[in-house]
RNA sequence: GGGAGAUUAGCUCAGCUGGUUCAGAGCACCUCGUUUACACCGAGGGGGUCGGGGGUUCGAAUCCCUCAUCUCCCA
């Protein structure tokens, strides 16, 4: 006996274990088309979150689709080692224990990195498996285990030789705190308060003449090496050519002129620091000035600054206001809100700073990338993402990919005086050392300290997954991949990248289309962030509503591209529906049957219009799922199985209490209710498994290998008279509401003779529809109405319901008269276009068509109310 | 400052190439209901001049212009 709920927890590890025994998930190349995707590899140090889980659910839903319809699919899973987040967690880590970094050696602190990401580095990979991820766990992949790291060193190598990678030196983001340089991606910039300082500065060789320049970072003027005003500003036309005194500090800067400075700003006078602010460098590039670095990598004052050396940046800047008080400098600070950067892992605010890093000169390897998308042959869904693609491809700039960390993949360049070896291995580059210096040994060559950005190991995924640099077998079946899914955040991060490196290495696209999913986002419209605590625990969800109930809650809402607010009420509504399917299922694992029984017209006709219904269905989802829309594929099966399949067709066919029903019948209906495990499957793996095999004994073989529904033709004439039956019904329900007739009590109803009425009276088993669902004792059709009953009209079919009681005339006058009003006002609006010449002539021929029937039903309705009223008000 | 998108029922959103399957779905709401699958339920119902204004058209939620408001991306 099962019990009146769903109990998701058992089913679901039941069933993951079954599959995984069996092997469903796992692929090799073979005879089929194979549909591949790579998951984006989240970061080891990573928890699942409601981010993950959207886009995983989804791509199960299509690599579970693909297995059905008998393709070869294999989703591919891994993580990334995220340099920056997982060194940082280590460090935390090592202090925790009393370990500071900088007392061990790089080797002892890999080391313990990999331990860490041994013990912990899986965690998220289990909690796909608690969602249902189907994924080839056997293939799982790292970015930095052997095969990617190889990888990642060949492609940095050829790279530099097709002299599309260089070193050089440039404006960065620094954090000081991790002391490394960030990609923009990784600042987070927000409003801040701070202070605007206005500070004036001598003009050489005057006692009493003076600029005022404003500015928000006093602790960088000893770094000043010019001061800019803009060359139409009429307040500065007496200072060209002139010098100004940098305060305390004593040096003498040249007056420049350039048309970048903001006459509005402040006193129109700009400070210009080349070395610690992006704009002052490219003035100071325009104008030739020095760059004078005045911090260390910490963000202390340099030897440089030549005032409080080894000061933190942020002490400073109160000692030095405070000195240029004293000084007679400071003139006034204002209240100023800026917008500040700050490391995306540390906090720390961002510093502009020079650096020797290295670069991909991006310009060399955009144009097929950006051609492709342009051209759909990397299809983009939602489209309106190839505009920003485009817009960002175009003015692309060149991407920093070293970083000053450990954990990573170590630069492969070795140094040997000004001479750079870039090579695989330290052999070769010990080679090429030696060639051009024969005396050259292993000890005088430096390898480079830092590692590269991870993103330069995940650019290569699809590519690196299937070990293609080293054996194209599986890249030349698996790739390119069918689809990538993933968030439109990373477009340029990740997704514009891969495209590049795949033409670039591979000469083909690395997959065919790109799916980008929205952000979830809480009821507020806030992004979902650990920081906030807004979003809800992830397995705490899968715990109370089962993974299917948080699936159907994050699919029934998510289309292509939009954000999706998340509501608890979502995954309530999919554990409801698991819930009502099971009850669905209970009723029919109920039923008796009697083999002395033939299937009934009613039943037979229930089951045909199912049939038909559900190709429908399958030709609507199949259709949903070619434009990505998800969302509206699971609305309408979900529709399709609450409202046509348990409220009409089980309540049709059900046998009346401790009654029996044909075989026939409930074969139809086991039929009925494994199609609907099929196409919902992908949706919801687990209880369609549960009930594919509780419906009928199986011999072996699972819901997650049944054919996927396909979409076909189907018998819109019968639908029609079904849906019929059901606009009768329902009239008849609510005429039984409003006159608070019991459910218990039979009553009669009649329907007019017309051509439609006979057709639909002669087509068997119709009318038993209707006296069953509608408790009618007698469903005739009659030559005229009965002048006792309650009239409406169906279709252009008119009806009567006899009720053997009073009955309220007026109200039902009331009712009609305001139907007919609305009828006229219909068929005048019809009759307007249709006298329209130019509407008649200018039309397509079917729409004017469509019209003229519409003003046909229209008037026969007009007529049968006609009729309704003048009984209705002889009863009066 | 440059670009993209949005504004439809109380809330979250569908509505593809203009024409009653164009005003829809799900939640929420109201009424009724212990009809033995399900109250995580059943039956029925109310609710929007599709942001404002203008235009194109025989016809506009749908196309164009404009204004307002909001969001996001890039600087």
């Amino acid at each position: 006996m099962l019990s009146s709920k769903y109990n998701p927890s058992e089913t679901e590890t039941k069933w993951y274990d079954h599959w995984m025994l069996k092997g469903y998930f796992h692929s090799e190349p073979d005879e089929r088309p194979a549909y591949s995707i790579v998951i984006p590899p989240p970061n080891v140090t990573g928890v699942l979150h409601m981010g993950h889980m959207l886009n995983n659910t989804i791509q199960d839903i299509l690599i579970r689709k693909a297995r059905m319809e008998g393709k070869n699919a294999c989703w591919v899973p891994g993580t990334d080692h995220a340099s920056i987040a997982t060194e940082a967690k280590v460090v935390r880590m090592l202090r925790e224990q009393g370990i500071k970094k900088s007392d061990i050696s790089r080797e002892q602190f890999l080391e313990y990195a990999w331990e860490w990401k041994e013990k912990y580095g899986g965690i998220i990979l289990e909690q796909l498996k608690k969602l249902g991820a189907s994924c080839d766990w056997e293939r799982t992949a790292f970015t930095m285990d052997e095969v990617r790291s190889e990888g990642v060193i060949r492609v940095f190598v050829d790279l530099y030789k097709k002299g599309k990678l260089y070193r050089g030196k440039r404006m960065v983001n620094w954090d000081p705190e991790a002391k490394t340089v960030l990609s923009n991606e990784e600042v987070l910039y927000g409003l801040e308060q701070s202070k605007l300082y206005h500070v004036r500065y001598r003009i050489e060789g005057t006692t009493d003449d003076y600029v005022v320049i404003a500015t928000t970072r006093p602790e960088t003027i000893m770094g000043d090496t010019a001061v800019a005003v803009h060359p139409d500003d009429p307040r500065y036309k007496h200072l060209e050519g002139k010098r100004a005194i940098v305060p305390i500090i004593g040096r003498a800067v040249p007056i420049i002129r350039d048309t970048y400075v903001d006459m509005e700003f402040g006193t129109g006078a700009l400070k210009v620091t080349p070395a610690h602010d992006v704009n002052d460098y490219e003035i100071g590039k325009r104008h030739d000035l020095p760059a004078i670095d005045v911090f260390n990598e910490d963000a202390t004052m340099s030897p440089e600054a030549t005032v409080y050396p080894g000061e933190d940046r942020f002490v400073v800047r109160k000692k030095f206001t405070k000195d240029l008080e004293a000084a007679g400098h400071l003139v006034k600070v204002e209240e100023y809100q800026s917008n500040v950067g700050r490391s995306e892992r540390t906090n720390s605010v961002v510093e502009p700073r020079l650096s020797l890093q290295w670069y991909v000169d991006m310009k060399a390897i955009t144009a097929p990338a950006l051609d492709s998308v342009m051209k759909d042959e990397v299809e983009f869904f939602p489209k309106n993402q190839k505009n920003i693609y485009r817009h960002w491809m175009e003015n692309i700039r060149d991407w920093c990919i070293s970083r000053q960390l450990w954990w990573g993949h170590r630069i492969p360049a070795w140094y040997y005086g000004e001479e750079t070896f870039v090579a695989h291995t330290m052999e070769e580059a010990l080679a090429m050392a030696k060639d051009k210096y024969p005396h050259v040994g292993p000890d005088d060559l430096r390898q480079d300290e830092d590692v590269l950005d991870t993103w330069f190991s995940s650019w290569l995924w699809p590519i690196t997954v299937f070990d293609g640099f080293r054996d194209k077998r599986q890249l030349d079946y698996y790739y390119p991949t069918s689809v990538l899914v993933t968030g439109w955040d990373i477009i340029f991060l990740w997704v514009a990248r891969m495209i590049m490196a795949g033409y670039e290495w591979t000469g083909k696209r690395p997959f065919d289309q790109v799916y980008f999913t929205g952000m979830v986002r809480d009821k507020m419209r806030r992004k979902m962030s650990k920081s906030l605590g807004n979003s809800p625990d992830a397995l705490k969800l899968i715990e109370d509503f089962g993974a299917d109930g948080v699936r159907f809650g994050l699919m029934s809402c998510s289309p292509a591209g939009g954000d999706l607010l998340f509501d608890e009420k979502l995954c309530e509504q999919g554990r409801n529906f698991c819930n009502k399917m099971w009850n669905a299922l209970r009723l029919v694992k109920g039923w008796k049957t009697d083999n002395s029984l033939t299937i009934a017209p009613d039943e037979q006709l229930a089951y045909q219009w199912m049939a038909e219904k559900f190709k429908a269905l399958a030709t609507e989802v199949e259709k949903d799922f070619s434009e990505y829309r998800l969302s509206e594929a699971l609305i309408s099966i979900y529709t399709f199985v609450w409202d046509d399949f348990c409220s009409w067709y089980l309540e049709m066919v059900k046998p009346p209490y401790e009654g029996t029903i044909p075989v026939q019948t409930l074969a139809n209906t086991v039929d009925l209710f494994s199609k609907i495990c099929s196409i919902l499957h992908p949706f919801m793996p687990f209880i369609t498994e549960e009930i594919w095999h509780e419906l009928r004994h199986r011999e072996g073989l699972d819901c997650i290998l049944s054919q996927y529904p396909v979409a076909s033709a189907y018998d819109t004439t019968l639908v029609e008279k079904v849906e019929q039956a059901k606009d009768i019904i329902t009239n008849l329900r609510d005429i039984r509401n409003k006159n608070n007739v019991k459910i218990k009590e039979q009553v009669s109803a009649q329907m007019v003779r017309s051509p439609r009425a006979e057709i639909l009276m002669a087509h068997p088993g119709w009318k038993e529809i209707c006296l069953k669902l509608a408790f009618l004792d007698r469903f005739d059709m009659v030559e005229a109405e009965d002048t006792a009953g309650i009239g409406f009209i169906s279709g252009t079919e008119k009806c009567t319901v006899v009720l053997a009681r009073e009955m309220d005339v007026q109200s039902q006058l009331e009712e009609k008269k305001k139907e007919l009003e609305y009828q006229k006002g219909f068929t005048a609006s019809v009759n307007a276009k249709l006298s329209n010449e130019r509407f008649v002539s200018g039309a397509p021929a079917a729409v004017v068509d469509k019209e003229r029937a519409k003003l046909a039903d229209g008037l026969e309705r007009i007529r049968i109310l006609g009729e309704e009223i003048a009984r209705l008000e002889a009863m009066q």
